[in-house]
DNA sequence: CTCTCCCTGTAGAACGTTTTCTCGTAGTAT
DNA sequence: ATACTACGAGAAAACGTTCTACAGGGAGAG
């Protein structure tokens, strides 16, 4: 008599159907063990009532909840907003919802937060470049499923990425065939595990190029950090900077137009990711594009495979393409 | 005897703990007619067996998910990103859970995608600033409790938005105090709310200021839209432009500089928002700056207030401030 | 000393589904 | 004509928790 203004609930579509509740749940769900005539008429009922199976008894009976948790050190981000959009677009796709844990940069937080989020999902994509290896390792099992996104590869947990290194040796590269050989690098959180694979690169680079001098200087991952620098690339007497990643390379850029520095004519300046207004500085930015929405996509073909047991994907590296803009010309002539 | 990989359930608790298992329930809410000593016994063993109450087990009595859905159309505008990242710190802090749910500009979609992540949370935040205003009435009862951002008021729907005739008013009174009379809008989706307001504004000056004429040109509202109607802004004998919004102004920006055309010496541009790299183009842009995560942290006030059965938030208006940089200055002398 | 009240712990219903198991009926084959 | 098979539909258990009744026991008061 009473609860009227409550959602429909299985019950009532039975009750109007004039059959069992079990029939209903499997009309709904298309079980071929029910009469089609009977089937049609459950669901006319069920559109009567505008009824839609509470999706919280079904994940509660299924041990499924068709959502997933991305852990995001960082929604400022533009990489990983890139990655949180290509993985929702492809989660939705596949009818899956995405549960977003911005984890802040809180290294503590992170833990209790993958795993407070994966309590409510079927997985979690996990991004998080400056937890400790230790750690990861004791965390993933706890997470499974899960994907790692951009870490060195696992146990057993599917991990996507970008080949930071590769990245930087075509930096390094341009940037040697332009003539440069006084290079300062901008080093970016030194936990990092992207940082490692860019260093690693720089040191090989170093050792295979003639003459080539890298000089270190640790800046930061943003903006600030760029501009922070500035006097200290300055001071260095290179010809060009690495920047660690766009948001840095830009910062540096702003400083140097205040400072009256001419790019690429006195200094070359690069970055890495190739956020979507590397292509608007000015000068355009010279940058490693990483693909951060197909890291996404890829990311959830993972988490789907493990969903649906499909085929374990291995680990799967994406490869960061050099794009040649108005930042990095040839050293000016002594 | 079997199901020992199987996560700890209350009953194991009870089981060790050496009590019922509504004593653990108790116990672990914190319940205050448990005895302390026995409260700590079970406390304890459920810290040995590592038990975390089944979210989803929960929910489904209690009747809440502790889950808000955001539907965003464009997880790719910065500007609601920002709103994002700003409400989901905001619900973070609060203990609840964030679904993201990226519309993707789909109208039709958004409608069930709406209704869909509200059978899974408690809450939707909707931001769907195309949406015809009957379709968003029939919809907002679905969704209830909702809070609704950057919509003209609502019956029983919270609100929250920026003042965009205000932000416009300002740009106008800025560019007619350099001296400028002759504009150029650059419309964004012409469906849009936040487009009525500023082509309000932009009428309301029209007839307060002397001389001022403002002609409207259809862009769009991303980066491509700007550069494409960089021909035609430079045929319209203006010696101002009013873009849409950042994006759109800085692919204008971009295209003028290949049109060598000096900005502001020839033409000023102004922008509409303050995204984070508008302060960072070349010239800086003069925009009006969108408390954006304001606007995520006051939905999620508004959403929590109506949560936890507070004081139903009035419509909230935050109003935009006007940022002048490098991009204005008065017309160039005929 | 006994009665009553209060405090603490236990049993069990409820949340809204899915699914297994069982039963009934109808059709077919012997 | 009877028995067996097959198939469709209903009853009931299960998912893991919360919370309302309820019962039991101890202590204080009359």
């Amino acid at each position: 008599m009473a609860r009227e203004s409550s959602r429909p609930g299985i019950t009532d579509v039975a009750k109007l159907a004039g059959v069992s509740l079990s029939t209903v749940s499997r009309a709904m769900n298309g079980n071929p063990t029910v009469d089609p005539a009977l089937a049609e008429r459950v669901q006319a009922a069920a559109a009567e009532l505008g009824y839609t199976a509470n999706p919280v008894a079904r994940s509660l009976v299924l041990g499924r909840t068709q959502t997933v948790a991305v852990v995001i050190p960082d929604l400022e981000n533009p990489t990983f907003q890139a990655i949180l959009r290509g993985l929702s677009r492809a989660a939705t796709a596949d009818g899956y919802h995405v549960l977003v844990a911005d984890s802040r940069e809180d290294l503590d937080e992170e833990h209790a937060l993958a795993r407070a989020t994966r309590l409510r999902t079927d997985g979690v994509i996990l991004c998080a470049p400056r937890m400790l290896e230790r750690e990861l390792r004791e965390l993933l099992p706890a997470l499974s499923p899960a994907v790692v996104v951009n870490r060195g590869p696992q146990t057993s947990t599917p991990v996507v990425g970008a080949d930071y290194g590769s990245g930087m040796r075509e930096i390094v590269d341009h940037l040697t065939s332009l003539g440069h050989r006084r290079l300062v690098y901008l080093a970016g959180a030194t936990r990092s595990v992207t940082h490692r694979a860019r260093q690693d690169a720089i040191a090989a680079a170093v050792s295979r190029v003639d003459g080539l001098e890298v000089e270190e200087i640790t800046a930061g991952v943003d903006f600030d950090s760029g501009t922070a620098v500035a006097d200290r690339v300055l001071a260095s007497g290179a010809t060009a900077v690495i920047a660690y990643n766009d948001l840095v390379a830009m910062g540096l850029l702003s400083a140097l137009t205040v400072r009256r520095v001419e790019v690429p004519g006195q200094l070359s300046v690069t970055g890495f990711d190739d956020i979507p207004f590397a292509a608007y500085t000015s000068p355009p930015l010279t940058t490693a594009a990483v693909p951060a929405v197909e890291l996404g996509t890829a990311a959830w073909a993972a988490m789907h495979a493990q969903l649906t047991g499909g085929d374990p994907t291995p680990a799967l590296t994406l490869t960061p393409t050099l794009v040649v803009r108005g930042s990095t010309a040839a050293p000016r002539e002594d």
